[in-house]
DNA sequence: ATATATTTTTAGATTTGTCTAAATATTTAT
DNA sequence: ATAAATATTTAGACAAATCTAAAAATATAT
C-alpha cells in the first residue's frame, strides 16, 4: 500500500463519504465539501486517476475504485480510532475530537494504528456512533433508524448522530442525550412534528423534527 | 503563538539541538542534520529570520532567539510526550518511537498535548532519558555523567542514551542495559579502554569505550 | 430547438519547499 | 600575502497544491 499526501487523503476520504449518498460524485459537491475550488478538484481528480484510485471521465463525475475504497477505509480507520482515543482516554468533549482527528489521521505508520487499536481494546464505534473499520477494512453496520421514524413507546438506544456541529452538540447536551442514551418516544405532535421523548429516570424532553432526524437509534433496551 | 509548517518546525528543532553543542550553527551542519542541501537551508534561514525566530547575518551562522527557543521547546515537548506514550502505552520498542514521534510532533493542538501530558501523568523524561519540557517549556536537567567517566565502584543509574540508532539499541538490549538500569563500573582496562560493568543480580558485562561514552548515568542506587 | 444557466475544465499565476550549478565570501595552507 | 580549499549564497528550475478568469461542455427552461 503506497503512501499518499495529506491533501490526497482528504480528497479520497471526502469522495468516499459523498459516494455513499450519490452513485457518482460531482466536482462542485467535492469542492464544497473540502472548502476548495472546482478547478482544484479537477486537478486532483486527474492525479488520483493517474494513481488508479478513481474512475473518472471528464464531465462525467467520479467514484473510488476498489483500491480507492481500500485506501479510504484505512484513513477512516485512523480517523475514528483517534476520535475514540481522544474521547475515551483524553476526555475530550464530543465536539472537539473531529478537528484534531482530522490531523492525526494522516500519520501513516501502520504499526502505530494497529497498536493503538489494541490499546483501545478494538473499539467498534467512534464517539459519534460511526463504525470503525478493522485492520481488514471491515466494519459493523448495525441497522439504525432515525429517532423521527421510531414508533411510539418502543425502547431504543442512541447509536449515531448525523450532524456533529458545535450547535448540535450543545443542544444534545442540554437535552441529556448522548451515544448510548436509552429512550422512547411517547408522543408525536402533528402541528410541528415535534416529539416528546422519555429518557430513563428523567422527565420528558421535547425534540424538534430537525433534531430527531439527525439522531439515529437501534432497537432494544 | 503562531503556527509553523512541518518543515519550519523540523528546522527549528534541529537548530535548537545543534546550538546546544556549538554557540552558533552553520549552514552545512544544519543541512547534514536534516538530510537536505545547504541552499535549502539558506532559503529557510531567510524565512525564519523574517518570522523573527533566529538571529542570522549572511555567512555568520545563526541561532534561535528567545521566541525561537520557545517554539523549539514546544515541538520538543510534543515529540517527547508522544515518545513516552508510544513506549509506555503502546509498548513500542525503544528504537521505534522516534520515527513515529517525528510525525506526531507536528500535530499542533495545544489542548491535545496538555491533555496527553495529563493522561500520561506528567512524565519528566522520555524513553531515551531526555527531559520533557512542561507546559511552560521548563524541564528537569539532572546532572549526568558518561558511563566512561564514572569512577570505579560507585553505584549509578542509567538515565540517558546519546545515540539512538537501531544498532546501538540492539547492543544495549544484548547487554541488558536500559534507562533505569542500576550498575557500577568494576574495572577499566587501559589496553582498549573497555570497562567491566556489574549490573545488579547479573554477571559482569564488558562495555567498549565507544559504547560507554554514549551511556549517561546519574549517581545513586 | 434554441437560448440561457450551470457545471466543469483549461490556461496561466502563486506559494512553499526543494534542487543543481554557478558565483561569492570566508577560511586555511603555503 | 597570496593561492587553494571550503562554506555559503544566489540564480534559476521544478513539483505540489492551490487560486482566478476564461473557455468549453452539459443541463435546463422556454
Ligand atoms: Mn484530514
Ligand atoms: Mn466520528
Ligand atoms: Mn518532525
Ligand atoms: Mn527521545
Amino acid at each position: 500500500m503506497l503512501n499518499y499526501s495529506t491533501s490526497e487523503e482528504n480528497y479520497i476520504k471526502a469522495i468516499f463519504h459523498l459516494q455513499e449518498a450519490n452513485e457518482t460524485v460531482s466536482t462542485n459537491a467535492l469542492a464544497q465539501e473540502l472548502l476548495t475550488r472546482p478547478a482544484s478538484v479537477t486537478d486532483m481528480m486527474k492525479k488520483l486517476k493517474t494513481k488508479k484510485l478513481i474512475h473518472y471521465q471528464p464531465y462525467q463525475g467520479f467514484r473510488l475504485n476498489t483500491e480507492g475504497k481500500k485506501v479510504a477505509l484505512g484513513i477512516i480507520r485512523r480517523h475514528r480510532l483517534w476520535e475514540f482515543f481522544l474521547s475515551e482516554k483524553l476526555k475530550f468533549e464530543w465536539g472537539e475530537v473531529h478537528e484534531v482527528a482530522e490531523e492525526l489521521e494522516h500519520v501513516s505508520s501502520k504499526k502505530l494504528i494497529d497498536k493503538l487499536d489494541e490499546f483501545l481494546g478494538y473499539p467498534k464505534f467512534d464517539p459519534h456512533g460511526d463504525p470503525i473499520p478493522d485492520v481488514h477494512g471491515r466494519m459493523e453496520d448495525h441497522e439504525r433508524i432515525s429517532l423521527f421514524d421510531l414508533p411510539l413507546n418502543v425502547y431504543a438506544e442512541v447509536c449515531h448522530v448525523a450532524n456533529q456541529s458545535t450547535e448540535m452538540l450543545d443542544l444534545l447536551k442540554h437535552k441529556s442525550i448522548a451515544i448510548g442514551t436509552k429512550l422512547e418516544v411517547k408522543r408525536k405532535f402533528d402541528f410541528d412534528n415535534s416529539l416528546e421523548v422519555k429518557i430513563r429516570q428523567q422527565s420528558p424532553v421535547t425534540i424538534s423534527e430537525q433534531l430527531a432526524k439527525n439522531i439515529f437509534v437501534k432497537y432494544g433496551s
